[in-house]
DNA sequence: ATTGAAATTAATCAAACGTTTAATTAATAT
DNA sequence: ATATTAATTAAACGTTTGATTAATTTCAAT
């Protein structure tokens, strides 16, 4: 494995797990095992460090969306398993986005408005209206609070999940989050139409 | 308003907005309009300015939850209702407990193990037993479900609007979050008994 | 008016920060 | 074998960090 590989690799676990301030250069560099400098070298400053990242942990997740919105094939089961799927693969995806590019005073915040918000934004009416042309949610439901059910759905597995459990001091197996993922698809459904 | 207030005040803003790493001593002193060594003079250290102001942040919360655990009037409408209400009159303690509390790498998360997630999670199970007794709730859910359901709905208010507001640009209005709370109680109902 | 504690200030500390530099080794191309 | 580029290192840069110190002001109680 590379040296870049390897710094980006602990990079992204690091600021996952105690955020992009709290984590220095020197921290990074001596858990990947390279010099400092060699940080600046591959990836230009901390700030770039940290879009490197989060650009690789997000590939997936953008691909993800994409496909569901141009497949036709999207619903709230679809969206809820895909997303699960990913942070499966990918378990520092959640905080990682949640930490630096949704939360204010995020690092990121400025390009995740720019360009991931209305990508992902830009989704869900689609969803919505495709869920509505074959009549499985009510029509006279205000677009904002279908958008927004369908939101709090897919952030479960990012956000509410991983909290909840350490909350509840709990460890979900599949099957487990199999059948919340059916239980939060009939959500948004019922949400729809009660 | 006492220079110790005005500390404690601007240090809850700019931790929940910014997060305690990335907020200095010299940001709130200045913010705050008082010399930096103030804030030692107060709070003793840093790390203590966040447990004071967290530990008045969270106040109206616990509060909330103990009296819901003891009144037996908890049930999902009402937890929803509350939680909103306190957000609503708190509007820096999602950000703020969130980001110090719940996710790893807060400061504050020994101290959230140690004594706010047994008292939050303690009370769910005792909400999940008093629904089920009244049947509202199916009897052979497993326990794990009942309380993820439960909790999801309890973090709506405090992660999933904040979040996604920002990304669907929106900005609820009162009936809006009014309509969307009867949801997610209903969501918690039905998860139970579809 | 004096005293003494509390509040506040300016100045300073060592440590850690992100970053840069210059020099060196390793790898590749000519 | 030589020249060129890429990778890596150790050291230092100036700045900012949280924290401390000592001196000063404020102000109520005597």
């Amino acid at each position: 494995m590379s040296a870049r590989d390897k710094i980006l690799e602990v990079a992204q676990t690091r600021f996952a797990e105690n955020g992009y301030a709290a984590t220095s250069v020197r921290q990074i560099a001596e858990a990947a095992d390279v010099n400092p400098a060699m940080i600046h070298y591959y990836f230009g400053s901390k700030e770039d460090l940290l879009r490197a990242a989060l650009e690789q942990a997000l590939e997936p997740l953008t691909e993800a969306v994409q496909a569901m919105q141009q497949s036709r094939e999207a619903s709230p089961e679809a969206i809820t398993r895909t997303l699960m799927g990913l942070v499966a693969a990918h378990p520092n995806l959640p905080l990682l986005v949640v930490r630096e590019v949704m939360l204010p005073g995020g690092v990121m915040q400025a390009h995740f408005a720019e360009n991931l918000a209305p990508r992902l934004g830009g989704a869900l009416p689609d969803i919505l209206a495709r869920e509505a042309s074959t009549g499985r949610i009510r029509k006279d439901l205000p677009p904002a609070i279908g958008a927004l059910a369908l939101m709090a759905m897919a952030l479960f597995p990012f956000i509410v999940r991983p909290v909840a459990e350490k909350v509840l001091d709990l460890d979900l197996d599949d099957a487990q989050l199999e059948t919340f993922a059916s239980h939060i698809s009939e959500f948004v459904r019922r949400g729809f139409a009660p």
